[in-house]
DNA sequence: TTAAAGCTGATCGGATTAGTCGGGAATAAA
DNA sequence: TTTATTCCCGACTAATCCGATCAGCTTTAA
């Protein structure tokens, strides 16, 4: 995850929990979040075009969600920043064309952006805004060593 | 997935197809899977530090597999390539810190890296050799519309 | 001794990333 | 109608990464 995406999900969730009808100005979010502020008026412009967020200028103007918190997922501003999930070298997996025996490596690369879609398509910003994610992923964090990082292969060497 | 995952995963892959003790030459993985000779042998470099593959040079040298095929899986050649999985601006999601609202994301960062893991360490380069996906993994391929590219948000704007 | 093969480090053009900047346009208050 | 406020837009930049290439080396077996 890069910068630009983690510094847009954060910006949105300032405007997700804020009371109805309110709305936040840049430098404020900027400031809160410590982004700079040029850079996430950037983003913030590019979540607008994608229409995420509205605003509007002027004295008194400031950023708001352009819909329900429910109604915008975690994929959605990826999207809106750095274009679709997933890739493989820059094209989508289904439109790959591999020489035997490589052919399985498209599902691979599918069930791969699958993954990330049942994390990243299901949480919205109500659910971040509420502070939990869905009862669906806990056990992907419960469960799991999630916690761990890896850096090398468990399994060791002969 | 960058260029560098996806030919190191079909060269390990061209590996992994060949009878007990077979062995092949850097040109014949790049001939046959239509990579650049010179950069698939700095892969396979990487791989052999990483202890995935293994090499022997001079007359009838070449590359093999360093440990048996079920006991590599897709996620140790990333790593052996490009480092640790997922993280978020150049850091793992657990060491980030993160002011109100946004230590959520935390969270999110380490569910959606779990959900990675959850297909890049479970298939193995047996399961990817055998022509088919693990049957854990099925679900994902079949029931979602999972083939299906998406590049805006779904949920039509007010 | 020689040819085959892998090993290493340097290099390179182009793209991407993270961030900056200057000025412009809308809005509302004074 | 002026002014302060606030978002809008495009260009720019420095640093890094990506994909690829190369020269020259060492190891190995015939």
């Amino acid at each position: 995850m890069t910068a630009a995406v983690d510094y847009a999900v954060r910006a949105v969730l300032e405007l997700a929990v804020l009371p109805a009808g309110g709305r936040l100005k840049g430098d404020a979010i900027a400031e809160h979040q410590q982004i700079s502020f040029r850079f996430v008026e950037r983003l913030l412009a590019d979540l607008r075009r994608a229409g995420i967020v509205a605003s509007q200028r002027g004295h008194d103007g400031g950023y708001w969600l352009a819909r329900p918190a429910s109604e915008i997922s975690v994929a959605d501003v990826i999207r809106a920043i750095e274009g679709p999930l997933a890739d493989v070298r820059g094209t989508p997996p289904e439109d790959l064309e591999f020489v035997e025996p490589a052919a399985i490596t498209r599902d691979l690369w599918v069930a791969t952006r699958a993954a990330l879609r049942s994390v990243l398509e299901v949480v919205t910003f109500a659910d971040l805004a509420s502070g939990h994610l869905p009862e669906t992923l806990r056990s992907l964090l419960d469960n799991d060593d999630a916690w761990h990082r890896r850096t090398q292969e468990p399994s060791a060497p002969v």
